[in-house]
DNA sequence: TTCCAGATCTTA
DNA sequence: AAGATCTGGAAC
């Protein structure tokens, strides 16, 4: 299980380095393939740049805290805060997809038999398909030995850095990041994405 | 492939 | 009162 000194770097490396590993949810598991970087300090789409109750949170919670909250009313979206130090290198990095690998039968059952390459594509569903809601908001993923995050045995995929997703602010940093050719990302790469 | 409703929270 | 890190279904 991933420790807090992994959540004590700055957003970017962070999202970056999450793509490749797995996500232990009790019984699901998923190979994380898609994640955002959001920084408190130089982004205007962080909810730190309008939102006085989430810089509170940051300051209030320790890297590897689960940050959730529901967006457009009806779905909740899953963040970790990562603290890279100082305060001027610390955010969020948001889940977008998985590749599931366990429990399968399970996500179905909460996402309506959706399929395979859909159980997990996307922030709205993967939540749902894991069964987040806002009982995990301020959990420690690092505390436990049944929720929070694993190295791979599988070998670390190719990553590319795209545009984010569905955001009008700070809309042309490229800090989305996907496993290249992985079919389980919510949205392909465009042709401006760039390998790292 | 594009469009749009749906439902709630936070902030201004 | 406005806008939001979205999804599924319907219309083309």
């Amino acid at each position: 299980m991933l420790g807090p000194s992994f959540f004590a770097r700055p957003p970017l490396v962070c999202a970056r380095d999450l793509i490749g590993l797995d996500l232990v949810w009790g019984p699901c598991h998923g190979r994380i393939v898609e994640t955002e970087a959001y920084s408190a300090i130089g982004d205007e789409a962080c909810h730190t740049f309008s939102r006085k109750s989430t810089r509170d949170f940051l300051k209030r919670h320790t890297p590897g805290t689960a940050y959730v909250y529901l967006n457009y009313g009806m779905h909740w979206l899953f963040n970790v805060l990562v603290k890279g130090g100082g305060g001027d290198q610390d955010g969020f990095v948001l889940f977008r997809a998985l590749e599931p690998t366990a429990g399968l039968a399970r996500m179905r059952r909460r996402r309506g038999n959706a399929t395979d390459r859909a159980l997990c594509a996307g922030p709205g569903r993967l939540t749902q398909a894991l069964g987040i809601d806002e009982r995990v908001h301020g959990r420690d993923l690092c505390g436990s030995g049944t929720h929070g995050i694993v190295e791979s045995k599988s070998p670390k995929p190719a990553v590319l850095a795209d545009l984010r997703i569905g955001i009008t602010r700070s809309a042309e940093l490229p800090w989305r990041f996907l496993a290249a050719d992985s079919p389980f990302v919510s949205v392909r790469a465009t042709a401006r994405a760039q390998k790292l």
